[in-house]
DNA sequence: CAACTTTTGGCAATCGCTTGCCATCATGAT
DNA sequence: ATCATGATGGCAAGCGATTGCCAAAAGTTG
């Protein structure tokens, strides 16, 4: 690898008889340059393979045409729906995407964020771990958006799992629940908490018992402790944190020799790929997690180019996708 | 968002009263400067709250300290073990990691590798579908990483999916297949290629009849039409190109009254997350794809830390899982 | 103590582009 | 013909680091 010399805007200036400034000028701020001088400077610039420095570009304007997207666990399919739309939307923007693995750590995040400031537009955090406080006060300085947490003023873009809690309880009262035990996640997930306070609010509101049982790391393997943990409360209905704790519970019901959705109706959160290639399929709750991606990094860009708009919030339905672990109550 | 006034090496070297070189020096080339300056300038640094500008560093010193990553496409499970393999490589270097996707196209690669070219240290290709020759030629002025495909004279990590396919072939044998009909991925993907190549001649060495039949496109809808193409195909043993497909086989298998593995046995490549949860559970050939991922972003650190040094070429073996799937060849 | 080597720190050029400011020139209005 | 006006292009000063080269200081050696 000889990484050769790259011509510079002073080659193609001098080569099409104008000033440096003229040529950068044709490339980013083309009506301030005649239709033809531009034409002619793209003419040479292409002919000598011009390519303009990003870095160089984005030293001296302050802007870096980059956006990163911090998420907590790079490793859980909860989030593959919003790097990729993240991913994708920053793509047709033409910005360069940055990812990052913060180990679900709010300590972490900030330290990315110190990395990487002077290197991107802003930062999309999703489900981020940090205090309100903390992310306020990053905001103040950098540029964030938020997927999955909602912070007053802060722009960002999540799915309403708090309504879609709503409709898991009205699904499992329809079918005769009476209990039901949510099967916690990390205690720091906000949407942890949202949807939490959602079931039970649900929960009192059809007369309900409700408790709530770990806090269980969202993995698969976590599923036998959450499962036991659940039998010992008697519930007849386990709400899983997520898909992937739910299908761990489904896996150790079996084990324990009980029927789902016989003796036990199960439901998760996320509807990843998968949930409905598990026996019984998995009751779920589906969200447009790819279309906050998008959003969020939308809502980005909107800072950087119209500043002084007002943060947005935008809120996106889940919708409940009933299969086959869920059924009526046992008498 | 108010993007303060950061401090720079001049702020940091007049409090410390030495030359911003100096201060350059004791971040990046601590041997170069006493101890005691060093010590001196850190503490400053540290009380100004500088922080280096990686930008401005990079313009200069042609070092980024980052990679990208570019992969056909994100959407594909086949790929999130890549991804964070090389990211958390890249992470654990401290590298930054910027993750790109080409849309299954040779010519947006070499787009996205331009547009990238000095923003970068280095790039891993994954499952490149450029030619060998326009390759060669890029590896030529940039650094480059190739994962699952190998090219005389390039750095590259693959998965031994040659040796997998004669255990996936040595193992339908063993049940008594005489005939397996491959049902095949993108034609230009060289893994696709290496694979039905293997699976021809370990057919052949087993005495057993090999058809190659698609293209079909990996994805789980592409399944209807693969299952049906084997069935008037006739063969007993069905090797999809990947996971993803294999999976949408078996759901055409059923919908058509075929019993899995009794009339049909099924084999996929990659055992992605879900392969154990499906009816019956897939049999597989995993490959340690996030290995591969990391071990390509060493490749292309060390290329960058010891340049001169021979590329190497890393073969990861894989190893088949066989779950229900596969059973005796029907009599 | 002279002569020589090694350390340490500073100077200034440089990486490649952007942008505020000014000069020029063509244009249209008067 | 005169002047205000806007369009166009050039000058030069950055952006914030790195690094080759040199000089002074410190350490070695006989």
């Amino acid at each position: 690898m000889r990484p050769l010399r790259r011509s510079t805007v002073y080659d193609v200036a001098k080569e099409a008889g104008v000033a440096a400034s003229t040529v950068s000028r044709a490339f980013t701020n083309p009506r301030r340059v005649s239709p033809a001088t531009r034409e002619h400077i793209l003419g040479v610039a292409e002919q000598l393979g011009y390519r303009p420095n990003p870095l160089a570009s984005a030293l001296q304007s302050g802007r870096t045409a980059t956006v990163a997207l911090l998420v907590p666990d790079i490793t859980n399919p909860h989030f593959f729906g919003t790097i990729r739309g993240a991913e994708r939307r920053a793509s047709t923007a033409g910005l360069t995407f940055i990812l990052s693995h913060t180990e679900e750590s709010g300590h972490n995040e900030q330290r990315q964020i110190e990395r990487l400031e002077r290197s991107v537009d802003g930062f999309v955090l999703a489900a981020s771990r940090m205090s309100d406080e903390t992310t306020v006060e990053l905001a103040r300085e950098h540029n964030l958006a938020l997927v999955n947490r909602q912070i007053e003023g802060l722009p960002g873009a999540s799915v309403d799992d708090g309504r879609g809690s709503w409709q898991i309880v009205e699904h499992l009262a329809s079918l005769g629940h009476r209990s039901l035990a949510y099967l916690s996640g990390p205690k720091d997930s906000w949407l942890a908490g949202e949807r939490w306070k959602a079931l039970r609010a649900a929960a009192a509101g059809h007369g309900m018992r409700a408790t709530r049982l770990g806090p269980f790391s969202p993995k698969m393997e976590s599923g036998a402790a959450a499962a036991d943990a659940a039998l010992v409360d008697g519930a007849t209905a386990l709400v899983a944190h997520n898909d992937l704790l739910a299908i761990g519970i489904l896996r150790r019901l079996a084990e324990r020799g009980l029927d789902v959705p016989r003796d036990r109706s199960v439901v998760g959160y996320d509807d990843i790929f998968g949930a409905d290639l598990c026996v019984p399929a998995l009751t779920t709750l589906s969200g447009p997690h790819e279309t906050a991606g998008r959003a969020a990094v939308e809502l980005l860009l909107e800072r950087v180019t119209r500043p002084g708009t007002p943060p947005r919030q935008v809120v996106l339905p889940p919708h409940l996708v009933v299969r086959d672990s869920t059924g009526p109550a046992p008498v």
